[in-house]
DNA sequence: GGCATATACTTCGTTTATCGTATTATACGA
DNA sequence: TCGTATAATACGATAAACGAAGTATATGCC
């Protein structure tokens, strides 16, 4: 077994930054977070539907359409009825959607380049085998085995008044 | 320069599950992220005043206000009037509150000990300089190093109607 | 073919958090 | 003691999220 409470100490102060990311990432987007990943989303698929959308977001429907409202009326999606299935709604990204994900991109690889410069090839090497290895556990182990202890039942609702 | 793409590349569809931890850390939590961190924050400083929950949130102090609220009403903070100040509001943690965040604590490392189970020692010690090194990089160059570059500026402010 | 049911979304109203501005109370320096 | 700074709360506006109800379209079944 390995000094996780060694790693614990090590990270606690900086888990912070991992769940606030906005205060370092210092850009005032005009954007939700669920906003840029929705059209980050559209990106990678070209076309999705909105049920498509509302499960990448871990939303229901409704708030779906609320962000599709909103990147709608900005004129950065386009927003069309399938042909084939007339209930189905296709978001697409508009010319001026698809030049902000490109600029996107850019400032972000622009902070990875920060974030990583003096990192040596072995480093980098090293840090995606182990970030691909945490993924994977998490992934295998997610929802399971920390259902089971009785710190995790402690945190699940007590519901107070 | 080393090969930033094939990273941002490997990383790119990961960001994800970095700006939306909630759908990984499957807990129904009964608190906020930022409540949740201000606990934690009181309870590593033992005693905090309002002004500086608010900087820890990175909000201001009408947000801090309400925050404190939902924790006091919850019964999981105390808020006093100092009595050295009598402008000064203390925030301690509650007996209810102390007790929340062992498990909250409990709980977390049980998480870590999943995503790191199976690195190896080496590995462990790599990732903690790998992260002390991202970091150092981050507070050396933020918000300075991103500001001369065009695509920053593309992004930000952008008005639209 | 027609009717019941399912699917894909939207609308609407409620709730919640955030935040800017105004306000209150206290401290402190000249 | 008066003016100003500081610490925090109150209030109102705004925005996002969401559940429930509603609309339109598709599909299965007799």
């Amino acid at each position: 077994m390995l000094d996780i409470n060694r790693f614990l100490d090590f990270i606690f102060d900086d888990l912070k930054k991992i769940f606030f990311p906005e205060e370092w990432i210092d850009v005032d987007l005009k954007f939700s977070k669920a906003e840029i990943f929705s059209l980050l989303l559209i990106d990678k698929r070209h076309e999705i539907t909105m049920s498509e959308l509302a499960e990448y977001i871990h939303s229901p429907l409704s708030t779906a359409t609320g962000i599709a409202d909103r990147l709608t009326k900005s004129g950065y999606i386009i927003r069309e009825r399938s042909e084939a299935d007339r209930r189905i709604v296709v978001l697409r990204l508009s010319h001026e959607g698809s030049q902000w994900i490109v600029h996107l991109k850019e400032w972000l690889s622009g902070y990875l380049r920060v974030i990583v410069q003096d990192l040596t090839e072995e480093e980098l090497q090293l840090l995606m085998a182990i970030i691909l290895k945490m993924i994977r556990n998490l992934e295998a182990n997610s929802g399971k085995k920390l259902h089971d202890s009785q710190t995790d039942v402690t945190l699940r609702s007590i519901d107070i008044d």
